[in-house]
DNA sequence: GCATTTTTTGACTTTGCAGTCTACAAAATA
DNA sequence: TATTTTGTAGACTGCAAAGTCAAAAAATGC
């Protein structure tokens, strides 16, 4: 049986509670004392448990692909025509980007943030944002398929088209860019993959 | 006539050598020591022209405004044909985007390493950006006029539109976004306003 | 030449950070 | 109840960073 004094917290929750700090301020401005604070929890418990700031970072990108990311890949994966996948999956972007908190995405922000030697953390971002745009593509394929969306349209370039795009107004959505300026560019990603707006 | 001892160099010079290690490393990532082995000049000097880092931030973001940005201003604005200006404008980003040092925009990095409550900062940024969209908006117009680009396009819309894409493949050049990847996003930015893409 | 003004120079000070140490508390087993 | 294990608490350390100071150097004006 197991000895001694049980934690008082989560990993998982004082990670994403970690994590939500990242997002927010970005690594290099985020202090110890700042997460320390966030997670709650004493600074040698954080040690303890994640090792230091570097690692804790990498656990709390890991934490975003499997918890944000990947609720934009099971919109997309969902059982049900391709075209209603494709649909939720720009109101779900509609929401992230408009969301008052004006966060953006996590990675998003790492990929301008992250200085060039740190091949881990770029390495996840790349992940993130290939597993992403592979995905978008696969079901828009499967849009195509299934007759919904026109032949003619190339998936891979539709694609990453609209994942730049969006991509760019997560960017843009940290400094305020006005509520018109996202509804028009919102607006405009259904006519990327050869369908009409939903509004 | 002036006394005192003549500075030993020029202020815009080593402004503008400052600005690229801003652009580089972002703004948190860069240290005194770095900015000054850049511009070539002693820290006392440094400190009695630009005040302190952040004023000198604020002063190359202002640089990069007046001698970056306004070149690709410049080329909307030329005195040609909207369409040939647009045309050059798309092969101007496509320079930026595959330069080898892989630096983005100053701007957009800003924009995602800014702390929210810097609102200098954030000012500076969403006005580059605002000025960028709005010419580029006006040479669609022209273009328009000038019966170079279909009358059914709303400029505003497709202007913000390619603003976003163009942003979030300027911040996916940072960390490797492959060729293939930068080309198929830049060959359909010149059906985003309804014309053939030059390749 | 000498006083005055401004820049240069490099050492200095201060601050804030990541990471560590130590003493103690709590909870589980025996 | 003693023992073991782990957690908590917060002071501490070392370092790198931003920013300062005072004396020397280089120019001009009297």
């Amino acid at each position: 049986m197991k000895r001694g004094r049980p934690k008082q917290f989560n990993d998982d929750e004082v990670l994403a509670l970690a994590m939500q700090v990242f997002w927010r301020k970005g690594y290099d401005a985020t202090s110890l004392d700042d997460l320390v604070d966030a997670m709650g929890i004493p600074r040698q418990s954080l040690y303890r448990t994640f090792t230091d700031k570097h690692t804790l970072f990498l656990r709390a990108l890991e934490y975003y692909d499997q918890n944000v990311t990947s609720v934009i890949l099971g919109i997309l994966s969902a059982d049900a025509p391709a075209i209603d996948n494709l649909r939720n999956v720009f109101e779900a972007w509609k929401q992230a980007i408009n969301s008052p908190e004006r966060m953006g995405c996590l990675m998003v922000n790492t990929s301008t943030q992250v200085p060039p030697d740190d091949a881990e953390v770029i390495k996840i971002v790349e992940e993130n944002r290939k597993r992403g745009a592979a995905i978008f593509e696969k079901t828009l394929r499967r849009a195509q398929k299934e007759g919904d969306v026109d032949a003619t349209i190339n998936p891979k370039v539709a694609s990453r088209t609209i994942c730049a795009t969006v991509n760019g107004l997560l960017g843009m959505s940290r400094t305020g860019a006005s509520d018109a300026f996202k509804k028009d560019v919102l607006a405009s990603l259904p006519a990327l993959i050869g369908i009409e707006s939903a509004a």
